[in-house]
DNA sequence: CTCCGAGTGGGTCGATCGTCCCACTTGTTG
DNA sequence: CAACAAGTGGGACGATCGACCCACTCGGAG
């Protein structure tokens, strides 16, 4: 074995653990589990971990991050803001397709964070996040299409996120491509019905 | 101890497994915390079922057989289709804020259902359940307000789910009655937005 | 009253969990 | 070259998990 600093060691178990739990589950994420999905022994472990508590705290703040800047559009998007937010939910759920348990790990992870008193303000930035991210992009895309929103742009957030929770469980379960290809029409038409042009 | 037929045993076990998961979640469903719960010995538990997992499908079949109850409406609602639409999504916000862990216990079943490979088919019943529920909900709403859905109602029911879901795991998450209160009301006139009178 | 099967209690098994410890090796610094 | 800190390996700890076994005690049928 290559000696690695802690520091290094530390960013490696958190990738095996997410790795880990994509696919087996967040109980799957087993100390053990997760060094082997390392390539290290279980002294490295609790050299770069005082615990597993503490790798899991890293664990969802990693994936909160990740999250952060996985949605954000990577173009300007052009079109009506019906098609600007139809194009972000496609890109979000073209994401959620190319690697789903990725996904529900995240899921998973969120409801976990929930269940540890230690972590459940963990959660709560999650969520920030997402609403903090959604009414930005909200705000952008009204702008850039010339409209306003009738409703608080924090409230148009709001129901986003709940309908990309929604879209995302219920693809999780059922993998309807074309259920939720309906679904995500249907939602940009509803949120882009949330605005007039200015 | 008195006798108790294992055909009692179970439903009590399993109603013990609900309340030990509703307060420390999957994880916490140990044989030992549910006979715990239930004052039981391990022997009864192993005489009742052959395996913890045997319980938890048990477990999970119960859930969904009573939630199914739960959401229906218990008298018939007055008014326009966005009342009957609010009226139906503040009924189920009641219910979430009234046992909030029952809910989140909901959520982590399904989570796990669709992580077995024996119990996937269990998650699927359960959304197939709700989104039979809620297209039910959908068209008798319509008829006994004299409109009709501008989109067929399997469309509109996946959609109303996706809504729920994602007003129960944001409020989970931030407890925010506010917030969920304004969701609500946005997407009751969303929902409603979706039909016009025949 | 007898007997037999349904139900119960307690102890125990092997596996696995998180954690810890100690001897060892390596790279760096003076 | 010596010395020390950083990092590694493997084994072991106690706790807890699901499962099981066996001796027992009831209650109801004959």
């Amino acid at each position: 074995m290559p000696r690695i600093p802690a520091s290094e060691r530390r960013v490696a178990l958190v990738l095996a653990a997410v790795q880990v739990i994509g696919r087996g589950g967040v109980s799957a994420a087993t100390t053990r589990a997760i060094v082997a999905e390392a390539g290290m022994s279980l002294a490295s472990f609790h050299y770069a971990f005082t615990s597993h508590d503490e790798l899991m705290a890293e664990v969802v703040r990693w994936v909160i991050a990740e999250e952060r800047g996985a949605i954000l559009p990577d173009g300007i998007e052009i079109g009506s803001l019906e098609d600007v937010a139809r194009a972000g939910l496609q890109r979000y759920f073209d994401l959620l397709r190319a690697d789903p348990e990725r996904e529900q790990a995240v899921n998973e992870l969120a409801l976990y964070a929930l269940r540890t008193p230690d972590m459940q303000h963990l959660a709560r930035q999650q969520y920030e996040g997402y609403h903090a991210l959604a009414a930005a992009a909200l705000t952008f895309a009204a702008e850039h299409t010339g409209s306003e929103w009738t409703r608080p742009v924090d409230e148009v957030a709001r129901l986003l996120v709940a309908l990309t929770d929604g879209l995302t469980l219920a693809w999780l379960v059922d993998r309807d491509d074309t259920a939720a290809g309906h679904l995500i029409d249907n939602a940009a038409a509803l949120v882009a019905g949330m605005a007039h042009t200015r």
